[in-house]
DNA sequence: GAATTTTTTGCAACCGGTTGCAAAAAGAAT
DNA sequence: ATTCTTTTTGCAACCGGTTGCAAAAAATTC
């Protein structure tokens, strides 16, 4: 169909090799001799095709972006986030949804059916087992939002979670709030676990202070409304330290169909800072995640292993920052 | 690194072709040589490498995925359609981010060095001749959200926007508004201009309706609630017909800024219905473009090309309704 | 201008597969 | 058992590139 290398050697009349160095950076030419084929290759309009070379270069320079999350209004500025910092890096995302997906196995498979060059998961709530299934095939792999642990497997890049629930739980304490409550995101998740312990940690060292905790089934607006909307059969916080924005703005709706007034009667801080909670009608008091680093560091770590494969498994954290807003009342 | 082909046959003492054939459906092979190469082949843990194999095939299974609008969280759910369409058919989405690509020339490039099998833009603001740029190529191209032509060059799936904006001015007539405006997305969009000469087009049948419009620079929550505040200063309508529920959600935070109250002093109606918009704290009336049909054709109706690259242009419209919810006063 | 070094170029093998063709093997018909 | 079909298999060329090596050409040195 379109114009190939051996098209282009022919019009010019020289060796195939001349034109494919032509194309190759750092490749030995003559100036006469590129020139040459640059006259030749734009006058058949060729450019080389990048999975033929891969074959022998063995890079493809395609790259898996993993996530399960496609409900999370976050995930939209994420997938903006890494799309945007893998082109600046000539790197192309290979986007796999594993919502649906029954078999995990299976995705592992198909990424090295592609070769991809590497794989970027990015979810806080995939087991670690699934990043190291790729490490395991030798895969670069980096675990955006992961569990930091102090012997990790795999490089992760994100937040340290323990120490976002204990900010939270100190910024409501500091607030002169006594009856708390964690209302997290799904139960199995490590970064629920995470938090939940820190929040907890927290609140124990405060003998007067009243904690409970509870879970979505999800991260979704519905899920922390209906949640929230079953507390309030029974005993009700002063305030909630959920496990994510959307889910703080389900609660949110809740309570307002409940008569109640935030941060009035009920106190409310998230976790993420997305776009939307700075939104002057959400207004949300929120711990913000700065996921621009999160996500670029994640792309350097990612472009420096496809230099160094084996380089050693290192765990990127990133301090995060309540940004106060409307939904806690003020410190005293 | 990994197992080969040649590794395979040397293994399992047969040639080449016979494990090329036993991993192409539709190939000759006797059941006994299959079972010899399956049990070679699982030893070795082997699975064939697509893009080697695509150079004879011709096919990548590869589906360019362009899309310039990640700050609409509408998006989030069209990627979510989008990857698990084309993953069920066994097609993987490559994703390209032209929001800040100034050439989007080079994307066409791109693509086309990646052999891509075919390409969906999926976008109402990229202009018709971006979408033309792969169908000169050769490369099956649909157009999802596009403009509807009477003679497309490319396939276009959607809405009738024109329509949308005619349903969107007989619902505000009908309820009774005698004052309305067009708050439109982008005015370079051939989407707005649609909706907009819809909308006039109905308006200007009803001689004591008046009708104004303007527009937002673009599809989000600042831009909608940044226009609102500025025709604040001016001339207010009864009732505005926005071009994306985004920007309704702008424009009713800043109605709720400027001290008014929706439905009561003004009306609200959007376009997408997106899940948001059905959040109880939103309840935002809209007309619903049905996204998970469009998608699904979409996808269908690229998978269909690629048996059939030179498939006659066609534009597949989905018709709109109106999901009433809390920001239109009720119908006399 | 000859000898030496450096740069440029082409040959040919290779990357990991697929496939047309003809030979070999198996099955059916006589 | 022989002949004729049908199915299965392997050979070898090919897909579109890259690259080590050695020969050719150009540049440098004396």
């Amino acid at each position: 169909m379109s114009a190939t290398l051996k098209d282009v050697a022919m019009k010019a009349g020289v060796s195939t090799s001349a034109v494919s160095r032509t194309f190759t950076d750092g490749a030995s030419v003559s100036d006469k001799m590129r020139r040459k084929v640059e006259k030749a290759a734009n006058e058949l309009g060729y450019s080389p095709n990048f999975l033929a070379r891969s074959l022998t270069t063995r890079r493809t320079k395609l790259i898996g972006l993993v996530s399960n999350n496609f409900h999370n209004p976050i995930f939209l500025e994420v997938f903006d986030l890494f799309t945007r910092g893998l082109q600046d890096r000539g790197l192309r995302p290979l986007l796999v949804n594993l919502s649906n997906e029954t078999d995990p196995e299976h995705s592992v498979q198909m990424l090295r059916q592609y070769s991809v060059d590497g794989v970027i998961v990015a979810s806080s709530t995939l087991p670690p087992a699934f990043s190291k299934a790729f490490r395991d095939k030798r895969i670069p792999v980096v675990n955006t939002f992961g569990r930091y642990s102090s012997s990790p497997e795999v490089h992760v890049v994100g937040i340290d979670n323990a120490e976002a629930g204990r900010m939270a739980a100190r910024e409501l304490i500091e607030r002169g709030y006594k009856n708390v409550g964690f209302l997290g995101g799904p139960e199995d998740a490590t970064s629920t676990q995470d938090r939940l312990k820190g929040f907890l940690e927290e609140t124990t060292k405060h003998p007067d202070i009243q904690a409970s905790h509870s879970f979505a089934k999800q991260y979704s607006f519905q899920a922390g409304r209906a949640e929230m909307l079953r507390l309030a059969k029974g005993h009700v916080a002063e305030a909630y330290f959920c496990g994510d924005d959307v889910l703080s703005i389900g609660v949110l709706s809740a309570v307002k169909d409940l008569g109640l007034s935030v941060p009035g009667d009920i106190g409310v801080i998230g976790l993420n800072d997305m776009e939307m909670s700075s939104w002057e009608n959400i207004a949300l008091t929120t711990i913000q995640q700065p996921i621009k680093q999160i996500i670029n560091s994640s792309v350097e770590l990612m472009a420096a292993m496809l230099d160094e494969p084996d380089r050693y498994p290192e765990a990127r954290l990133f301090p995060c920052r309540v940004i106060e807003r409307d939904t806690l009342r003020p410190r005293p």
